[in-house]
DNA sequence: GTCTATAGCGAGATAGAC
DNA sequence: GTCTATCTCGCTATAGAC
């Protein structure tokens, strides 16, 4: 019954299913999605989900962790590399989620949910954490002054640059806007950005 | 089997069931809920659950409604009364909003993703967009070029603030941060944000 | 109003033919 | 590998006694 891994013509199927779960669990979240949505998103049937993924549940922490993997590497590709010049690295994070979640809308609140209804996930199945401490160069990570702004600049980075995604159908549905204003709107915020977040880390140091 | 308003003191069991349910609708959502935990936690019989409201969604959307008001009458405050000094404004923007999610550490994440999945819900049922209509003075919501930096600013606000609350179990998993150390970050963003929000204004105003 | 017992159905998973 | 049919269980909702 388990899944033979080297026969060369089954990935087609296989693929098929994975891009649905993707999109109905991104949709929808782990418990309201159903397999048999995701088997007829796929053109496939129900039984054939399970002979591949062998459960919903299985599936699930698939797709999670390959969203996990694309969300969090932006933010290593971030903190790695203390040669490049500050600014530049943030336009670049910017850049990058922003191109990430024109393409993929739903992804902060899937990623963001699934972390606050299981927050031990990091502690129990994920590289994503010795990524981080690869990227700070195996320091121990203390919470020092220095990495106390580090960290205030990220999320603030992180929040000017992600909530508007995460807030986009509220601020939409109230100022009566279209998806076309919104997105202009989010590409103006590249440029906007770099500037604001530019004058906080001076601020920050002139604190001291 | 309509549940009777003007008795006195049935308020007293009704109130249980309706935090049981704000508890775990809001750490479960709405699918992964299920009403004999909410009846568990309230310490009741389930069937009491329906008898006072009919059914999970009702019951739901009771919860939901209260949680939209308290969530976005912050930001309805902030919009009117242009006589009030923009920084004031802010200062207390931020201290209203980090007062509530410190106790209320879920709600962003769980309108968000409401709203996320059901976009029409302002449209279709709420008196918050009337509400937002009215504290900008009965003017019509254009798209213009003042009125998309003031958008801009808002958002960057409403991103510095809340979503160091939604990102705070990735972050603190991330760099093995306890929550109290987060909170103190938190309250600490109080004093930056306001200072950080008025160079973005300065800058969107220079622009022109 | 509050309880026990259960109806009824929706959904994940599997058996087994092809 | 792929399908149809079905098993089984968990969950919402209700019936009915007290």
């Amino acid at each position: 019954m388990k899944k033979e891994i080297d026969t060369q013509k089954d990935k087609s199927t296989e693929e098929k299913i994975k891009k649905a779960a993707e999109k109905i669990f991104l949709e929808r979240g782990f418990s309201a999605s159903r397999t048999r949505d995701i088997a007829d998103e796929a053109g496939i049937n129900l039984a054939l989900l399970n002979y591949y993924f062998r459960s919903k549940k299985n599936l699930y922490n698939i797709i999670m962790m390959e969203k996990l993997d694309v969300f969090f590497n932006i933010i290593i590709e971030e903190l790695k590399d203390n040669a490049v010049d500050l600014n530049q690295k943030m336009s670049e994070l910017i850049n990058k989620y922003t191109d990430l979640l024109i393409k993929e809308p739903r992804l902060p609140l899937f990623i963001m949910s699934e972390i606050q209804q299981n927050p031990d996930f990091f502690t129990k199945r994920m590289n994503i954490k010795m990524k981080v401490r690869e990227a700070l160069g195996n320091k121990p990570i203390i919470y020092s002054k220095s990495q106390e702004d580090d960290l205030q600049l990220l999320l603030s980075l992180l929040g000017v640059t992600i909530f508007p995604f995460i807030i986009r159908h509220s601020i939409q549905g109230l100022f009566n806007m279209t998806t076309d204003q919104y997105n202009e709107l989010l590409y103006k915020r590249r440029e906007m950005i770099p500037k604001l977040m530019n004058e906080l880390y001076n601020q920050l140091n002139a604190d001291k």
